[in-house]
DNA sequence: CCAAGTACGAACCGATCGGTTCGATCTGGG
DNA sequence: CCCAGATCGAACCGATCGGTTCGTACTTGG
């Protein structure tokens, strides 16, 4: 049997097909502003196809989030690993993954965030909650890294600061926030890690 | 003439009861979560004295933000200005406040911030817009006052602490945010206010 | 080659929603 | 006392939307 099949009639493939289409879609417009009608002529698929695959509109919201939460939480975990081993290079990599997403002309927010903002419902939030938790899980990780006295608190107050920046970027601009954010963060980090027991040195190795 | 009439047949009366009502419901079922109607039998009112005083469900909407937007500005400035004249005792208070409201059972978010995931008008955004604007004037004129070398970059730094820390105590509860909002608003203040060019130590007068 | 499953496309359904209209009712100012 | 204007309540309208169904056609594993 052949490892995989491009050609139409592959119910996985047409699966990916929708789920790839309806994130974009549904995160330029919003998850009311599409229907499920526009959704499949854009995909060039008919509803039946769509219902069957997904069960209901909520069905296909959840999935389509819970990806791109994965995807998102992967890339920033990436980005954050990919600038070596110091834990203030990797939590300035964040911020700047971060800084260069808020340039992109698709930018419109964090999806799930904006997500339980419309949708009322538990099972989206709850998607929402779970991914704040995979960010704060990043967070202390680097905090704890850094050897902050107290890296739960560290990483709360960062992960502040990456919804925060999300927040102002998607209203006032990807501008207002460009350099603050990276430079509020890599400041939060510094002060967790100075003893301030003593004067007012640093204590680095 | 009587300077106020309390009875009915009041329009300035009936706009301000349903402009409250609104304001209740709104924000907490989302503003696609309860339609005309409903909000017209809650309020006791009919859907033609509505329509007469608002023109359109948009509108209501629009007043109802707008309206809600000065008053928590004029709310988180009144709590800097009661906490004297400590630029540093300012900014704990209007975090103290945010943490109070967070602990709110009806706290749901920021209304703004929510109305703009919802509600992809332009005329409802920029009402969110102005609101960011609002709360960065409050935040840079306290890093002015502080001294801060760069008070509008503190200033920006601080609004993405207090859109943050919405947006967590929104998602994750308000234990989530308390005492570390407050702690990282200070820490940044102290940060910019002190003279990084020399030595390690703070310069206050 | 054939049966089973996938998919299309279009029609269809019930519900909801924003907004309009209208006749009846009530209030207050002149 | 009476008319103008505010309000009610309910019916009504057109549009949209999520979801279902059905007849048809095509691909493919056995």
């Amino acid at each position: 049997m052949p490892v995989t099949k491009g050609s139409t009639l592959d119910p996985a493939r047409t699966r990916a097909t929708i789920l790839e289409a309806a994130t974009v879609l549904l995160y330029a417009r919003g998850l009311d502003g599409v229907g499920v009608a526009e959704l499949c002529s854009s995909v060039g698929v008919s509803k039946e196809t769509l219902y069957r695959h997904f069960g209901t509109k909520d069905g296909l919201v959840r999935e389509v989030l819970e990806a791109r939460s994965e995807r998102v939480s992967r890339w920033l975990a990436d980005a954050a690993s990919a600038a070596g081993d110091d834990p203030a290079a990797q939590l300035a990599a964040v911020f700047d993954a971060l800084q260069q997403w808020y340039y992109e002309p698709v930018f419109r927010g964090c999806a799930m965030v904006n997500a339980a903002a419309q949708h009322h419902v538990e099972a989206v939030r709850s998607i929402t909650g779970r991914h704040l938790d995979r960010h704060l899980e990043l967070l202390t990780g680097i905090a704890t890294r850094a050897g902050a006295a107290d890296p739960d608190a560290l990483g709360r107050q960062l992960l502040m600061l990456v919804e925060g920046a999300t927040i102002v970027a998607e209203h006032r601009g990807a501008a207002s926030t460009d350099g603050h954010a990276r430079r509020a963060a890599l400041t939060l980090l510094a002060a967790a890690t100075t003893d301030v027991s003593a004067d007012g040195r640093t204590t680095p190795p």
